[in-house]
Formats: C-alpha cells, structure tokens, sequence
DNA sequence: CGCATTTGACCGGCGC
DNA sequence: GCGCCGGTCAAATGCG
C-alpha cells in the first residue's frame, strides 16, 4: 500500500485564529473543574478551563465579546478581572463571541494561612482546632464543588442561549434580506470577505449572509473539478488571502451539476484509505438506490423548498483529489466496478464503483483522472455505508462522512443553504488553511477534498470559486438543518478526531450519518486503521487544535466518544482503469 | 463454474 | 421534440 508522502504536509487548517486551545481538551470533558490551590491560600482558586480557552499562559484571548464573573454565592466580593491570571477563566470562545467568566471563589474563611493566628491555644486545643479547621475546610470544598458545578450548569445555558440567539438573529437577517430582494447574496467581493474575517467577530452572522460570495481565494480551476473535468467557470474576485473564504459560487460541471470543492493542504498521496460516507439517510436504509436525484424544482413555498432541498441533500458527495499513480485509491473498502464511460471534457475515462461489503450498499464511487493533471485522481464518493466498516475504511469515511454531513446540513435552506454549508465550511476547518469548498447546491452538492495541493496552491483562484475563511470558532450557526451546526461542526472534527491521535472514547458511530451502527473494533493496527489523507490533515498542527476545540464542543453538547477502529481490511477491486478500455464512449 | 469486469444500451434530466 | 450528457443496467466476456 502506498501512503501519502510524509504527513509532512497534511492539511494545514489555516490560520489559527479560531479556537484557543492549546490541547487540553480535557478540563472540558472532564467536568472542567480543577482545583487549582488545594493548600487553601488565601482564596480558593478553582479553575474551571471550559471549552476553547485553554493555552498557554500569556496567550489570553484578547477579543473578548463578552465576560461574566461568577462568584460563589455566599462570598460575592468584587469581581476580579476575567483576564486575571491568578484568576481561572471560564473562556467559551465561539466564533465572535467570547465569555470569559472568572471564576473566584473565595474562602475568606478557610484560609490556609491560619498558622499565622495563633490564640495560644494548648496543643489538644490546636488539633481540636485543626479538626475543626479541616472538617470546614472540607465542607468549603464541597460548596465550592457544588458551585462549580452550577457554574458549569451557568455556562451550558449561555451557551446553548448564544447558539439559539444566534439562529434566530440569522433567521432573521435571512428574512430581512429576502424581504430586499437579494436573495442571492453569493455575489461579494473578495474585499468584503477579507473584512469579514477580521470583523466576524462583532457582526459574523450578519456577514455571513451579505458575504458570501466568490471571494477570496479560489483555487485553481484545474484543481476545481471535481467531476468530469470539466469546469466552466468565470473568473474570481480579488481575495484576501488571509480570509481563507469559502468558495460560495459553484462550479458547474458539465452535467449542470454545482460543484465546489475544499482545497486541503497538499500533500502527495499515493494510497488513501479514504473515504466514504456521505449522509444519505435514505438511501441507507432502503439499500442501493439508484442515483436518481430528485431535481429541485423551483422553489414555490418554503415547505415545498425545503422539501426538495432536502431530497437534494440526500445526493451529497465528497470528492477526493489525491495524486496517486495507482488506477484508484485504497480506501479499505470492496468495490465492484458497473460502469465505466468517458466524461466530457476529460480525456480520461470515469468508472462506477459501488461497495460491494454489504449487499445493498448504497455507496458508489466514481474514479476519474484530473484532465489538467493526469497524476490526480479524483474519486467521488456518494451514500452512506450500511455496514461496519473495516478500519482502513473507517478513516476516509469519518472525514467524508462529516464533509457530508458538513454540507448537508449547510444546504437545508434553498438558496441560504450555500451560505450555510459555507459557514459549515468554515466551521468544520476552523483554522483551515487548506481549501476548502463545498458546494451545497442541487442537486448534487459537492464536497471536494483536495489532497493535492502545495498550500500556495489556495492563492489561485478561479472564477466562482469562494473559499471559506474559516473563523474560528465554532459557530453555533443553525437555520435548519436536520442536525444543529453545532453538532454537524463537533461531528466532522469529532470523527475526524478519530484519526488524529485525539482520544476519544468509544462510540463515536452513532455520530456518524451512518445509520447503522458501525461495530468499529479496536484499533489494531494504525497504520491501516488511518488513511493518509486523513494523517496529512490531522498532521496539522492547527488543524488539531480546531479538532480539539471541536471535540470539546460536541462532547461538551453531549457527543458520543469516538471509536476505534477496528481491524479486517477490505481490498479493493483491482479494477484499473488504464486497463479498461477507453472505448466506452457510449453515448457520448 | 463463479465472480468480476467490460461495454453497448437504456434512462432521465436539461438546454436549445 | 431533439440532442447531449451523466449515470446505470445487464448481457457478454474474461479470468482463476
């Protein structure tokens, strides 16, 4: 098996200007609650590291939004700076808004110090005293316990309070500008998407709706395609680099198809274990199901809109782009070959795959050589597996599983939906520096990872292209998608976290779309349990971060531990494509 | 012989 | 309505 060169590269998600955390993941799930001064110094400092604030000392959050101090109830002294060092910060940084709550409770009574009192008291009297002390002391601790989880209570209400606030306000700033008439907000210069980044922390909801747009960095059109080949497209606005904006306009592929895809970082790849998954809730439960995508039809009512928006989001795809010399990628999984024909635009012949696992797997694949770049391979996933999944396999299904995941849950509302699977975009790879696009338009919406690029290579841009700026934070952003922002954005990191050396605990299958339990084993050999791609991404250093900010979150909502992954590995068919003949031409 | 692949035919969506 | 195109089917073929 080959593997993708040096993980060196890997997906380098950007910018880390989201998620403050430097690792320790820990303190969040862990109940969150240290005690810091368990001496009892003047002032018991508990520290209580929630969620995203948790690095190292001097790296303070500085874009504060928002503080609460809270105090222990019965010893309300004067509010300590949330930024205190001495004092914990209770730090939830989501996107723009960051609630640094200082936590200090204080214990003016059970001061440790108490050696410095001396009554002259005898030494039965001293240890009757030091009884007393201690037994005060203990209960103090109970009540700071006690507190500290009603702090923690505190804090997932403002929490889940900001992300419901923040729905309704995008709710509304959704209506307002329909009401406009502007609909389609897609079309923003790269210059607005630059400002956003900078400025989405105070208004990040609103911009998302009057930002999205081509923008920013595209990335080259010969990398866009994601089918076909072909790629028609206009050319790109200006971008700010330095967003990292989500490509909000979509490529159409030949087949009228829109595609976007997300540049990851580059890296060679000669052997991914990659992929599958895409939440096809359906399909998964009735069994293949061909691909006959309901069309959507133009919108007559919201009901009717979400309704075939949400037949539409059945259809999603994510598309790998790897370099490999091999016909198609090691992806762990069995695949049996049912067609093959040649795609306009692209010299090279496309295949149809379906897994082969299960009877009535509705997975399918689609295998084609990039047209620019004949060392590309880009290989398309579509279904979700209704079977367990062998380890090897369970690496690219987590990370495509969530991309679709990602962009299904983007894609619920018509034409909101691709500003949302942008926003999800740029959730799902907070820090990301690597491209990123999606496209969660009909019918087929599009998630595309592209393994194949030199992080320079997200400077190209094309025409619609719109990269997603990847803010930091996880954004509680949620119109209505089937599953809230929150989770769609912990899911992805959180299955992705599974390769990344981020322990998880073991359940993590039913965060996947997979609709059937995935009896993941434990993880017996890593090697084959990860898929190149998926080092490359997880090598990232920023990247682990967001994951680990995301985990956070989703565990913190109540997400599921991850599981291992298990054993057996699936071979792949050896069907090759350049043995196939390229005769079939068929209809074209 | 059984299974996987090949490949021409067929189907449905879409644009003109 | 017609042609184009992507996607799928299924008979034919190849291989172990």
């Amino acid at each position: 098996m080959e593997r993708m060169d040096k993980g060196g590269g890997g997906l380098s998600l950007g910018d880390s200007a989201g998620f403050h955390n430097g690792g320790g993941m820990d303190s969040f799930l862990g109940g969150g609650l240290k005690q810091k001064n368990s001496s009892m110094e003047s002032g018991h400092h508990f520290q209580m590291s929630l969620g995203f604030h948790n690095e190292p000392e001097g790296r303070e959050n500085r874009r504060v939004v928002g503080e609460m101090d809270f105090f222990s109830d019965d010893r309300k002294e004067r509010a300590r700076p949330a930024l205190d060092h001495n004092a914990p910060n209770l730090c939830i940084k989501k996107e723009d808004l960051t609630i640094n709550m200082g936590l200090h409770l204080l214990t003016t009574n059970t001061r440790s110090d108490q050696s410095t009192v001396d009554d002259g008291l005898s030494p039965n009297e001293e240890d009757k005293e030091s009884k007393s002390e201690l037994a005060a002391m203990q209960a103090e601790l109970g009540r700071v316990n006690q507190e500290n989880q009603r702090l923690k209570g505190m804090l997932g209400h403002v929490t889940n309070n900001y992300n419901s606030l923040q729905m309704q306000f995008i709710t509304l700033m959704q209506e307002r500008s329909r009401r406009n008439g502007s609909p389609q907000s897609h079309e923003v210069s790269g210059d607005q998407m630059g400002d956003k980044r900078n400025e989405h922390e105070d208004a990040m909801v609103p911009r998302q709706f009057l930002d999205l747009g081509p923008a920013s960095l595209a990335e080259d059109a010969s990398h866009s395609a994601t089918e076909g080949g072909s790629r028609d497209r206009s050319t790109s606005p200006p971008n700010n680099m330095e967003v990292m904006p989500i490509d909000n306009s979509l490529k159409k592929n030949s087949n009228g198809k829109e595609i976007a895809t997300l540049d990851c970082e580059r890296t060679d790849v000669r052997d991914i274990r990659p992929t599958f998954g895409e939440v096809s809730p359906d399909q998964v439960s009735q069994g293949w199901v061909p691909n006959k995508a309901p069309k959507l039809s133009p919108p007559k009512s919201n009901t009717s809109d979400q309704q075939a928006q949400e037949a539409t989001m059945r259809k999603a795809r994510v598309s790998v782009r790897a370099r490999s010399e091999a016909p198609m990628i090691t992806d762990g999984c069995q695949w049996r070959k049912y067609g093959q024909k040649m795609a306009k635009g692209n010299p090279c012949p496309r295949a149809y795959y379906r897994c082969t696992m299960a009877a009535g797997c509705p997975v399918r694949k689609q295998v084609q050589r990039c047209a620019e770049d004949r060392s590309v391979l880009i290989t398309t996933y579509e279904g979700n597996h209704n079977h367990p999944l062998p380890p090897a396999a369970m690496a690219m299904a987590s990370t495509t599983s969530a991309a679709a995941n990602m962009l299904l849950s983007g894609s619920m509302s018509s034409t909101d939906g691709l500003m949302n699977s942008n926003f999800l975009a740029r959730t799902i790879l907070p820090c990301s520096s690597s491209m990123a696009t999606i496209s969660a338009s009909a019918p087929f919406p599009t998630v595309t990872l592209d393994l194949t690029h030199t992080p320079n290579a997200q400077f190209q841009r094309t025409s619609t292209q719109f990269q997603a700026p990847f803010p930091n934070g996880a954004p509680g952003f949620g119109s209505t998608p089937p599953t809230s922002l929150p989770q769609v954005f912990g899911q992805t990191l959180f299955n992705q976290s599974k390769f990344s050396g981020v322990q998880m605990s073991a359940g993590d299958g039913a965060q996947f779309s997979h609709p059937k339990p995935q009896s993941m084993q434990p993880s017996t050999s890593l090697a084959d349990t990860v898929s190149a791609a998926t080092a490359a991404i997880t090598a990232d250093p920023n990247f682990t971060a967001a994951l680990a900010a995301a985990i956070t979150s989703i565990i913190g909502g109540g997400g599921g531990g991850g599981g291992g992954s298990g054993s057996g590995d699936a071979q792949t068919s050896s069907n090759n494509i350049n043995n196939t003949s390229d005769n079939k031409t068929g209809d074209n």
